[in-house]
DNA sequence: CGGGTTTGACCGGCGC
DNA sequence: GCGCCGGTCAAACCCG
């Protein structure tokens, strides 16, 4: 849900009447003042004023209720008047605000319904793949299959799971945890499966958090003429590709600072300007890190993490990329992008450009990661580090 | 010798 | 079904 809650039928009108879905009774707040041309205001005053030269009572009594100043005479009584039916089209239109609210609020709990029965249906579903496997002697899905049920999820339960919350109810909960957790957190790991029929644990929740984390990318752009930033952690190569369309190679790095972490990160070169090092960070890490590498981790965790509790929603940020930018960044448009193109939506943290100086106006007091490259922009590090102070540097949705 | 890099092979997703 | 492409694996190699 954005942080704007714009009734439905306010937001689109025109569409609920296409669908054929009840549509209340609209108050176009516009149409008053927009249906009064210049003739019609004209013929409207005229109107007013011909009523009070023939409807003497009226005069008399709002002389009598003014007082003394009658000097007010005919451009007070009209005003009067014009403010007593300004105040019932502001009654009116409260109540019409009113029923769209309460509309609005019945549509949510129906989607909210329907959501959740999908989700119980789902994992009925899974339910019962698992018990067929089990007859067959295997006890847990596969990677490959657990993967096809993920993308069957249309990364919903992703972005309720991240939340840590869980909010799903019921006994699936705890089992879609359990999935999660088996389907990256452990087995991918290699040595934990949990199954899917098992209860639902906090751990298992904490697992599938981990899980979901693995999928989320915080993309940055630095101008280096190193291989690589220096951002505190331990890298190993484990493959290095030609990317499509472009000349230079992308390098492919697995966390090595603790046995089984699925951090990576993919290290590559701008095509269009090679002076630019792209870097993508993916996961999050399973264990403490120093200090000089708590920038980073803490950025793709809490990006991902704002992004997934909720406070933005991956529609919202799709729909509105800026929206997401100058919620997690004091920063200008255009700093931090969405980029909603295949094969993921992905957004990306520009430090390219040197900041306005005006729009970053409180001190740092530490440098988070080095650029160990030469030329780079003085502000580039303060201006990374201001943005981890505030929670997040750039938000990723789901794979 | 242990740890990291290189590089070709492999796998799965996806579009045609 | 096939080919393309991104991502990963793992054997060979390198280096301190």
């Amino acid at each position: 849900m954005g942080p704007v809650d714009l009734p439905m039928s306010l937001a689109s009108p025109a569409m609920e009447a296409d669908e054929g879905r009840r549509v209340l009774n609209e108050m176009d707040f516009f149409s008053l003042e927009k249906s009064r041309t210049e003739t019609d205001q004209k013929a409207y005053k005229a109107q007013n004023l011909n009523l009070e030269k023939e409807d003497l009572t009226m005069d008399t009594e709002l002389q009598l209720l003014s007082g003394s100043d009658l000097s007010m005479g005919d451009g007070f009584l009209v005003a009067a008047q014009e403010t007593d039916e300004r105040k019932s089209e502001i009654t009116a239109m409260k109540a019409k605000m009113g029923q769209m609210e309460e509309e609005n609020q019945r549509l949510r709990t129906i989607l909210a319904q329907m959501n959740q029965n999908y989700n119980f249906l789902h994992m009925q579903f899974i339910s019962v793949m698992q018990k067929n496997k089990s007859m067959n002697g295997n006890t847990n899905l596969s990677n490959q299959e657990l993967n096809k049920l993920e993308e069957g999820r249309d990364g919903i339960v992703p972005k309720q799971l991240l939340d840590g919350r869980c909010l799903m109810e019921g006994n699936f909960n705890g089992d879609y945890c359990a999935l999660k957790s088996s389907f990256n957190g452990g087995q991918e790991e290699g040595k934990e499966t949990v199954s899917l029929l098992s209860p639902s644990s906090s751990k298992s929740c904490e697992q599938a958090q981990e899980a979901t984390m693995r999928k989320a990318r915080v993309s940055v752009r630095v101008r280096s003429d190193a291989p690589m930033i220096t951002d505190g952690c331990h890298w190993r190569k484990y493959g290095q590709k030609m990317a499509k369309g472009s000349t230079c190679p992308r390098a492919y790095y697995r966390c090595t600072m603790a046995v089984g972490c699925p951090v990576r990160k993919q290290v590559q070169r701008c095509a269009d300007d090679q002076t630019i090092l792209i870097t993508s960070y993916e996961g999050k890490h399973n264990h403490p890190l120093p200090p000089a590498a708590m920038s980073m981790a803490s950025t793709t965790s809490a990006a991902a993490s704002m992004l997934l509790s909720g406070t933005i929603s991956s529609a919202d940020s799709l729909m509105n990329p800026n929206l997401l930018a100058q919620a997690v960044l004091p920063c200008p448009s255009g700093f931090a992008t969405i980029s909603a193109s295949a094969p993921f939506p992905t957004v990306t943290l520009d430090l390219t450009q040197p900041p306005n100086p005006l729009q970053f106006q409180k001190p740092l007091s530490q440098l988070q990661f080095s650029i160990p490259a030469v030329g780079r922009p003085t502000a580039i590090p303060q201006l990374f580090g201001q943005s981890l102070q505030v929670g997040a540097c750039a938000i990723i949705t789901f794979v």
